[in-house]
DNA sequence: TTGGAATGTCAACAACGCTGACTTAAACTG
DNA sequence: CAGTTTAAGTCAGCGTTGTTGACATTCCAA
């Protein structure tokens, strides 16, 4: 869109003058970027009445196995009340597994079943592939 | 967390080897910045009321200001419902404007009025902050 | 002039954040 | 051991912001 290049011709203060314009285009790529981001995801996600909160649940579990639900929420940043929705769901649903733990027996530690991690690779494929698209698109850098 | 490698051990297609990991780490980069992004104007909105919807609005109708509802909706990619209840807000709230049409009567022009403006600043202000940080933090790419 | 397309509005519903209050079980501490 | 703290889960309720469905108005073309 637009110009593209607003700041030609400026002698530099420092290697990073940035115009309000150029401002305003990270701000509203970082907005675009998202958007396209989460779209095959979401895609998936909602023929079985998932949202991006368990996507983003999956992920982390996925990501770190046997990790404890406080730990969860610290990563996401969301509240209890609000993961554990999430959580119930996707435990009665088959696709997450929790284990009370060995060493401290109030800790429920999370772990992905067969099935959960087969959804995870379902959404992490789509995800990849626009990651792809979006360095090849940036070049190299 | 599959085999750990998806771009390693062809021959020659591309300059892009992204391994799993790297792309697990764009992909979590991906949220977490989001999240870091949006969290000074949120917190400046939840003051009002108001929320990311809003901001976006305000954002874009700032940017092409005597557009559309119509083309907002493209550019936002929501349903027109979604972002009625927004406007409406904002408009009664004195910080939106909004003209029949003189050529076609059925389109209602957007524009901020100076309070609306004036919010605008102070969102994008912080954002702006984030914003050169990150390019800091990045480097001269 | 009449039917359809475009534009925008209102109503109701679902996902998913949030706060607050509370319970249960386990662990720690004086 | 008694009392406190911590980890997890639950219930109730609210707000923002997506969704679909129904509807009014305006424009335009057959």
């Amino acid at each position: 869109m637009s110009d593209g290049r607003s700041g030609t011709g400026y002698s530099g203060e420092s290697l990073l003058f940035l115009t309000d314009e150029q401002l305003r285009q990270g701000i509203e790529a970082m907005f675009f970027a998202y958007r396209g981001f989460t779209a095959d995801p979401d895609r998936i996600l909602a023929e079985m009445a998932y949202g991006r909160a368990h996507h983003r649940a999956i992920h982390f579990i996925n990501r770190a196995p046997g990790t404890t639900v406080n730990n969860l929420l610290a990563i996401l940043g969301v509240t209890k009340q609000s993961l554990n929705r999430v959580l119930r769901t996707l435990i009665s649903d088959g696709l997450v597994e929790s284990r009370v733990g060995t060493v401290d027996k109030r800790e429920r530690h999370l772990f992905l079943t067969e099935q959960g991690r087969s959804l995870e690779s379902k959404l992490s494929d789509a995800q990849r592939a626009r990651m792809r698209a979006a360095y090849r698109a940036a070049g190299p850098q």
